[in-house]
DNA sequence: AACGCTTACAACCGCAGAAAC
DNA sequence: CGTTTCTGCGGTTGTAAGCGT
């Protein structure tokens, strides 16, 4: 992971600042200065520190790497199932994506994603399972905007508003008319990019759902009429349906604490529908002072008993066949296939109770193990100045410590 | 054992929007 | 109201580790 370690780079303020790998040393400072004061103010971190990483690289170092109840390890099947659903309506929304994917970041689910699509178009492989293309197709053909804002305005940022054909809701806009007058030939980039599963489902067949009841049937006829069956008017482009969506997306870092999923937009509420992965998290207590800076309470944390079962609260990939989607008993190698143990190396308890002069008993063993979902060691850092997972000790670690509102204050 | 390829992932970069000044 | 600073997001890159030959 080592990047050009050592090396310096101007910018981001000023002054020459460190790149490459974080050391110990180098997260416990941030560590500390975010237990004294709270997420934010980044820049700050430099100067009250010393530490000589910018703004940008602290916020980082701490989203995806620190942060407690951070999840490591392989996602889960039902993780993987949530990631594809959602990225096949709302494309590389990763900071959307991971809001829905409790201690996953956008950059695990970027990573896993890239590399995952990689893999399947090399293979020639399409990139969603049949019954997740059928699941959005319904949610399509009810002509949900994920793209509106909260007032149902079409956002007038990227990707740009779709065109809603009742024949082929998935279709691409039209081809953009080059220089010369002539269309071009393929789509853009972007929107083959920003809609991956819209390039897969040109043509397929549009089903309506005339109710909730009813299964949705398929509907082959062009259909323009003020919207009987669907709600709405047959041909719809900017002009879509209110769509609550969230009108500001959290923030990668962020955990949603409503109960009621507020904030969160319709269709992702149907998309969640009843597998959705639990968004409460009770052993968590936001700190009014801190915002958005969470910590377990203390003495609350229910530590995974390895092995009992209990505990383990993901992991069921390696329970899983090759080729065999547990979840709709229908073969599809989408993601079993795909999935590789992790490669690196377990981390141990040492350098993080070295850290702060903890007894390593403190630390529960099988902690790392069990906390990462996952059997198979949990992945980490393997840079030689940084010890191996060591970002996800501390930020467990940060987890177990308590911690006094009133010396954690924002403004201490 | 050596080599090359693939995978996984940390971290950087540029950009854009929001907030502060 | 324009400018600056801060923050967050998505894309990209570099590299260690795993794996096959």
């Amino acid at each position: 992971m080592a990047r050009s370690g050592g090396g310096g780079v101007e910018g981001c303020g000023g002054g020459v600042l460190k790149k490459g790998p974080w050391t110990q040393a180098e997260d416990k400072l941030l560590v500390d200065h975010v237990r004294r004061h709270g997420e934010g103010n980044w820049n700050a971190v430099r100067r009250e520190t010393g530490l000589q990483r910018c703004g940008k690289s602290c916020r980082l170092r701490w989203a995806n790497h620190l942060r407690p109840n951070l999840r490591k390890g392989p996602f889960s099947p039902e993780e993987e199932r949530q990631i594809l659903r959602l990225h096949g309506l709302i494309g590389n929304k990763w900071a959307r994506i991971s809001s829905h994917l409790p201690g996953r970041t956008d950059n695990e689910i970027k990573n896993y994603w890239n590399t995952r699509l990689k893999r399947r178009q090399r293979a020639g492989l399409p990139l969603y399972p049949p019954d997740i293309e059928r699941e959005i197709a319904l949610l399509r053909a009810q002509n949900i905007n994920p793209f509106a804002d909260a007032d149902g305005n079409a956002n007038s940022g990227l990707p740009p508003p779709l065109l809603y054909d009742a024949n082929n809701p998935f279709a691409l806009p039209p081809a953009v008319p080059s220089p010369s007058g002539s269309a071009t030939a393929s789509h853009s980039p972007l929107i083959n990019q920003s809609y991956p599963l819209l390039n897969q489902m040109q043509g397929m067949p549009v089903f309506h759902l005339a109710s909730s009841q009813q299964s949705p049937q398929p509907v082959f006829h062009h259909h323009q009429d003020n919207g009987a069956a669907l709600g709405h008017g047959g041909f719809v482009s900017s002009g879509l349906p209110p769509l609550p969506t969230r009108a500001h997306e959290l923030p990668s870092n962020q955990f949603d604490t409503s109960s009621s999923g507020g904030g969160a937009g319709l269709l992702e509420s149907l998309l969640l529908g009843d597998d959705h992965l639990p968004r409460h998290i009770p052993t968590m207590v936001k700190v009014n002072s801190m915002p958005a800076l969470t910590y377990r309470e203390p003495g609350s944390c229910r530590l995974p008993v390895h092995g009992a079962g209990a505990g383990s609260d993901s992991d069921e990939t390696s329970h899983c066949l090759p080729g065999e989607d547990m979840h709709h008993g229908a073969k599809w190698n989408f993601t079993y296939e795909d999935f590789k143990p992790a490669k690196r190396r377990t981390p141990s308890e040492a350098g993080i109770s070295d850290m702060f002069g903890v007894a390593p008993g403190f630390i529960p063993g099988d902690w790392f193990s069990a906390c990462g979902g996952s059997t198979a060691p949990s992945p980490g850092p393997s840079s030689a100045v940084t010890d191996d997972e060591f970002g996800l000790e501390m930020q467990q670690f940060m987890s177990l410590l308590p911690l006094s509102i009133d010396e954690h204050s924002w403004n201490a």
